[in-house]
DNA sequence: CGCTATCTTGATATGAATCAATAGCTGTGG
DNA sequence: CCACAGCTATTGATTCATATCAAGATAGCG
């Protein structure tokens, strides 16, 4: 629902009615797609239109000539999916979902209409997508500068950390949604290797498995391996609010 | 000069006379920064500052405890500094002069004092944190998924596609602009492994190397090599342009 | 209940890091 | 204007992390 969305920004912006009005009045449509089904098509999609997750999961990827996939961004209900397209032409990711899922879709230009009505809006938006770079950026270097369990560490922490935005408390045990050939799009490295650095940090006691899902037994020590820092808790949104 | 900036923005979306104003009137002061100067001190200080670069280099870096440096970004005149660091309490990365450079100051409550009296002036600058976006995506699927040759051949493409965006024709010889060690430090490799692989591009005949300058020679081989998407080129802004 | 995707584990190959040493530059002060 | 100090670049030898190749083992699914 727009209610995640709402929620994801209001709980750190307090929005007036009628900016959440306009924002809930973005989405025309809502279409329910099966697990696995792509909902973007990189380099052939016009990214004319722009996606609000209501329910589900799903993933940014980049197919390389090569055939190998990174998947350079995760997607959870709430979020917004499509922006990084927008100024382009065709589309510069697919977008997968990685389970069932719903989307409220809307219009690209719905969204200058919003900007121009309603200036702290586009504040809003242009924030998340400061957040956004800045979340980019902390994957690039732990991806450019850490070893496979760091980075794996990391990814783990950084779902765990988007699951608890939705429903706190953290009830420690979540899934990660991902198999382990597409973790290693994600870090970089091949499933092969995520399976033995699962076992690794198994082994360390860090993580417990629980079938496909996983339970962090210890957050301190995973977070000084994956040298992870979560973005969402750290937001500071006074100056902006003050005017 | 703030002119680069609103050539940067302006060739890309007509901006009225009035939006072009306020950005002009945005920065305050201008300050002259030695080479190799730190201007932004990652974590520590308060990004209640944004800086338009009006002339010279930059870059923007993250320490890890480990001692390693990754180097997450590049600046040119007419690119805006901080803006990732915008949402957060402190600063999330570091930025550095690699060259002597001017800085124009502004406080970031300016920004949404543009955004309320002009609507288009944050779609324009929402539309390029998508841009950044997009690039930061490439950087990542660069770093992630392909091997050293292939990653520095992107980092040259990325550097020649900035400088070409502000002295147009290339002139095919242009600095690089870093050390060896920024190099790897940016695309995730030792300074020893730069020096080998910018090696295997010579003797590949894709560039040619004239001090610390450097000339690409076989442009479509190093765009193959590198999978390097020139996104400033790529982008289409009629859709924002036509309320 | 069998099929297919996913996971797991072992053996080997390879790209890149690390360690180490030398050579070029660049700037600075005597 | 030279000499020294300190970065930067270059190259070789060795080690290490991860990819690749290969083959079972599981598990979810129709």
């Amino acid at each position: 629902m727009v209610q995640d969305l709402l929620a994801k920004y209001g709980r750190l912006v307090p929005l007036r009615a009628d900016e959440e009005a306009t924002i809930r009045n973005l989405a025309t449509a809502k279409r329910t797609y099966a697990s696995g089904r792509e909902v973007i098509t990189g380099e052939l999609d016009e990214p004319d239109q722009l996606f609000i997750v209501a329910s589900g999961r799903l993933f940014a990827s980049v197919e390389l000539p090569s055939g190998a996939r990174a998947l350079t961004r995760l997607y959870f209900p709430g979020d917004i999916i499509g922006t990084a397209n927008m100024p382009f032409e065709r589309a510069t990711h697919s977008v997968t979902t990685s389970s069932d899922a719903e989307l409220l879709h809307f219009p690209r230009t719905k969204l200058v209409d919003a900007f121009t009505t309603m200036p702290r809006i586009a504040a809003v938006f242009y924030t998340f997508a400061a957040l956004e770079n800045a979340i980019l950026n902390d994957r690039l270097v732990s991806i450019g500068r850490t070893k496979g369990v760091a980075r794996l560490a990391a990814l783990i922490l950084e779902i765990c950390a988007r699951q608890r935005l939705l429903h706190r408390p953290p009830d420690g045990v979540f899934h990660l949604g991902l198999t382990q050939q597409q973790i290693g799009d994600a870090i970089g490295m091949t499933e092969v290797q995520v399976n033995r650095l699962m076992r690794e940090l198994t082994q360390g006691k860090l993580i417990v498995r629980h079938g496909r899902k996983i339970e962090v037994v210890d957050m301190p020590g995973l977070v000084e391996l994956g040298q992870f820092t979560d973005r969402y808790e750290a937001l500071d949104l006074d100056w902006f609010t003050e005017d």
